[in-house]
DNA sequence: ATCTGTGAAGCCGTTCACAGCG
DNA sequence: CGCTGTGAACGGCTTCACAGAT
């Protein structure tokens, strides 16, 4: 029989590549910075530029939504844009609660990049009494007892953890239990859900750890040269910072 | 710049695959919990699941920095802690400045996890003159006009780029000139920067539109409901399936 | 016997290069 | 022509399964 499953989906195949979907967003932002411009038309080579890949990259991803360029032209701005934002389900809106509403939830509840794609932060929460009640960008910080009303009076899909990192696994299990499958995590745990719960993480102090690998080697490599002294017989003292 | 002259397959080889890299730092967190727990050696199967990947992805990934396990036993934790942290760079200190003290340069200022696992931030500076001279985590705010003087006094190697949108490509090129060859950046933008230097991106929106793309998934999949806004151009037939 | 370390196979994503269409 | 869409080649990562060390 041929390789492939019985049906090949014409266009828009619904098995888009994890690697992909990751980028759609980097291209639709992209894309409305030629909006803004008043652009109308874009190459892929261009639009490549804008988003910081290779336009053979590019234009696979494109393809596995559809065809929705003009050969010998390019892409048209607008349906383009129109076309991602409904493959990435933009074109609803999806509530969001913040819960742990330190520094880092003031910073999400009040970056801008929510509430205009397609984001709507309808809870904060947060355990400590002195901060419940406080006012942050127009919404009150409701008391973490609530969580499971606020979850499901408002219809909350996506989760948004910012509590430390001790708290992070009662948190999720609360909103897991409470019906949330999509969870934001940036508490530094890995926190374990059942299947069908998809769970992102953002880790400021991995991102750092990866740059510090690499700025060593751009130096000369780990312990200055070649080889250095490794192996089990060097059992040099452990040097916890 | 010499180019790779990686001959040596005995052990430690330096070319450690990106993927690897970016799994150490959560090897290391799962290590550093079991070093809290008093446990002296932990299997390969027991780490992966406390960082969260399977028992044979650990061991390729380990044997990548050598042979650190003993057959039929497992790996010391502490060793195994020491040889992680010094392939990621962790066993000297890296000088990390903040640029821009919003919320979320707040946020990145008070976390804890940079302080303690080699990084110092040696520096916080920002824009605005009603933010400059306020004390966070008890370091002054500077003024962004003494950014390079900043880097080269301090000799910062990484920089933590918080800005909003607008200024960030600004305030990399001049760390760049300045010096910097490794950038964090969380404005939603993509920096251009010349070949040698590093820079990592964490956007929290691209996280949020990934996540949304999913559970529009698990929701029926996409374009389940009727037909969204009017495509522009030409709006043929979308999907059969 | 147990558990690591690793060749080998399979899978996935990227890149190439050109066919196909405007 | 120019530029998109895509088969095919390539390379890297993951998984398997077992050889090999203790």
């Amino acid at each position: 029989m041929t390789p492939r499953q019985n049906r090949n989906r014409d266009r828009a195949d619904r098995g888009i590549p994890e690697a992909t979907v990751a980028r759609l967003p980097v291209y639709l932002r992209a894309l409305h910075g030629l909006q803004d411009r008043g652009v109308a038309t874009v190459s892929s080579e261009e639009l490549a530029t804008a988003a910081g890949v290779n336009s053979a990259k590019l234009r696979k991803d494109l393809s596995h939504l559809g065809s929705y360029g003009t050969r010998g032209v390019g892409y048209e701005v607008e349906y383009l844009v129109y076309q991602i934002s409904r493959e990435l389900g933009l074109t609803q809106d999806w509530v969001v609660a913040i819960i742990g509403v330190g520094n880092l939830g003031r910073a999400l509840a009040g970056y801008g990049g929510f509430a205009s794609r397609g984001f709507r932060v309808a809870g904060l929460l947060d355990a400590d009494d002195a901060i419940v009640g406080e006012e942050i960008s127009g919404m009150a910080v409701e008391h973490i007892d609530r969580l499971e009303e606020v979850i499901a009076e408002r219809s909350v899909s996506i989760a948004v953890i910012a509590t430390p990192a001790g708290a992070a696994q009662g948190v999720c299990d609360r909103v897991v239990a409470a019906g949330v499958t999509s969870v934001l995590n940036f508490a530094p745990v890995v926190l374990s859900v059942p299947d069908g719960v998809d769970v992102r993480k953002v880790d400021l102090s991995i991102e750092l750890q990866i740059l510090a690998f690499h700025e060593q080697r751009k130096a000369g490599g780990p312990d200055g040269y070649g080889d250095g002294p490794p192996g089990p017989a060097h059992y040099v003292e452990a040097v916890d910072a």
